[in-house]
DNA sequence: TTTAAAATAGTGAATATTCATATTTTTCTT
DNA sequence: AAGAAAAATATGAATATTCACTATTTTAAA
């Protein structure tokens, strides 16, 4: 029951912002119940993905990669080091930083759920979009984003 | 320093979620900062914009539109209470529901968080992408999101 | 080179979120 | 119409995140 008084609909819908977060929450969510299986938060599966990917990574970079605020990966990976996933090892070149790699076990993991996300992928962005629309898009956000922190 | 024998490049800057997280978290940061100095979270900032849009809704329809899991908007919707900015209002129409709605202070507030949204918008995405590529990003986000929320 | 500043992680308490479940009201079934 | 099921919200304990700060190592400056 929107309230005629003090409603001043019209800004959400065209807001970007807003665009951006509801379909990305609406598309995650599908891909959520796929690293729930597996009992990942998908912010564990993004830190996971990114080690797939760079094979390993001291904490700093993780967080900026996956998004992750610094202190809460350190929290995170504390528990996803105790379930076996990762493993954390002190660098040499900056004895600093902490350097991140999977595990065998994360890492068969990962490379799992990586082949799920893009079958997902497939079925929840590229077949409602078309490719060419899917292509248009990643091409905008990329300049969007800028430098991309991959 | 990645590590090239574990090492699986390339999935992630293909990945249309990573680059819609990418991208929203990017432009959502520095919006952030602009909530933050009102004392509020980007989540709340949100729950504030939809109520501005709305005029009133149950908790369960702005869970839905604010992207929110309905037991933590419930708590949510408790801190904001006590802050003054929104109050609560059993339905008659149905009275398993409970409308919320902005406070004097609240709108106010929102309006005024509306506004620098706008101002934002055109700053961070407007002007970096283009009219073109705008409406373009606009039209490819409806269309992956099928029926909009709003 | 000695000190000051910056970078990198970690820590723990304060705060927020999630998860399972309770309560109330409405809707559906028979 | 009675009872079962569903819908809407709230609650509180378990869990996770944030925030402010510490410790260490590296970089920059004097």
């Amino acid at each position: 029951m929107p309230d005629p008084d003090t409603a001043h609909p019209g800004f959400l819908e065209n807001y970007t912002l807003f665009l951006m977060a509801v379909a990305s929450a609406q598309v995650s969510r599908s891909f959520h119940e796929i690293a729930a299986a597996q009992g990942l938060s998908v912010a564990e599966w993004r830190v996971l993905a990114c080690l797939h990917d760079l094979g390993s990574a001291s904490v700093s970079e993780l967080a900026r990669l996956s998004l992750l605020e610094q202190s809460r990966l350190t929290h995170m990976i504390g528990r996803i080091q105790n379930r076996g996933l990762v493993l954390r090892q002190r660098s040499n070149r900056n004895r600093r930083s902490v350097l991140v790699r999977l595990t065998d076990e994360g890492a068969r993991l990962a490379a799992d759920l990586v082949a799920q996300a893009k079958a997902h992928e497939r079925q929840a962005v590229t077949d409602k979009l078309g490719r060419a629309d899917t292509e248009k898009l990643h091409e905008i956000l990329r300049k969007l984003i800028g430098h991309p922190p991959v």
